[in-house]
DNA sequence: TTGTATGGTGAACGATCGTTCACTGTCAAG
DNA sequence: CTTGACAGTGAACGATCGTTCACCATACAA
């Protein structure tokens, strides 16, 4: 048996017990995270918790029920920077919302996607973002949309006058592209997002 | 004693059992329901859940036990975008992740806060978009920063040479900026997020 | 080699869970 | 006025919860 349980193994079994909640939609009782973990004692379970717990990886209420640390991913949305920065009583008032509540409107429909090129970098859109891609939503003019040219799959502006329909890079470097025949599109850009480090 | 309890008032009821879950992190239980409700018999409460259930307002799980019935919205994460179009068998091997868990570290030291000003339009970072802000983080060379300068909140790049540091902004109409005395630094932008419509 | 801290087992416990039953009070239709 | 449907009370029930205790097995340090 190894000495000690690294940082490594405890967040390994922290990470296993709050994605059953994610199916669940609830924490699981300290017989089912036995089960989870292979451990066949309540009180092997009791000790992983106790630990886990100092270690801020798991929260528990005043009747030892494990909850959901998730209420506490919901984000305190402040005013803008330039508006000088926010007091803590500003950011009381202020509403917390979920990002994934925020982006995604369809979620069986919607997916995401890694960017690679710069087409889209006059858009704010760079190499390695990820795109939120729509596929039930319908494609209006002026929206970014996946679409199909000639084989291949590009992201792009859509441009609509009239009948004609035009892809449009928001990069100079790239010109408009007329599609030959029927255009395809996958989905639509919902949202872009980056994350550093 | 009003005849039948309206649509609205089972609504009403409903709400007040799902908004408990936001602050406790798990769903009530039927003592606990009584509490919140005015009910002094569970049994009042087992009879209500099962109205509640049967119109949908609500969700338990085979051991009767109440569930959140906000699943954590996943997104399949596909491959890029040039790379040529997933087919629907890649998409079952990628991974789902939330965009919570993804772009948060933190969650108790992040906020979001809405950005205005072209100043890192360059680092793709426009007017309107959101930005994760990180209090609990080091800033870095080369990180973005929400600094005080001057009295006035900005987000710059943080340039670190030596001992001097510079806030650089994205965009050639700035000029960097050199801090006269102490600099004040309220968070490490971690992420980005844009939301088209 | 011995001592000790650590992870895990297994069983017992009181508390609380959700379920169920018989019952009360109240309103509205017949 | 009678009757039935409905909201709620109160108590009892078995099941399961998390806690606790004594104990075992292993790996490392002295």
């Amino acid at each position: 048996m190894s000495r000690e349980l690294s940082p490594e193994m405890l967040q390994k079994r922290a990470d296993t017990i709050t994605s059953f909640s994610r199916t669940a939609g609830r924490m699981p009782t300290f017989s089912e995270i036995g089960a989870l973990l292979g451990l066949r004692s309540k009180n092997a379970v009791a000790k992983l918790v106790r630990r886990l717990e100092a270690h801020g990886m798991l929260r528990r209420d005043a009747h030892g029920r494990l909850v959901l640390d998730r209420p506490a991913r919901s984000l305190r949305l402040l005013g803008s920077v330039e508006a000088g920065f926010p007091s803590p009583a500003e950011e009381e008032l202020a509403d917390t919302l979920s990002l994934d509540d925020l982006l995604i409107k369809n979620p069986q429909a919607s997916f995401l996607l890694k960017v690679s090129g710069d087409s889209m970098s006059g858009a704010g859109i760079l190499p390695g973002d990820l795109v939120i891609v729509d596929r039930a939503q319908n494609a209006k003019n002026g929206d970014i949309v996946i679409a199909e040219i000639d084989g291949a799959w590009t992201m792009k502006y859509l441009k609509k006058e009239g009948d004609s329909v035009l892809l449009v890079a928001a990069n100079a470097r790239y010109r408009p592209i007329q599609p030959r025949q029927e255009l395809k599109i996958a989905g639509v850009i919902t949202g872009v997002v980056r994350k550093y480090q």
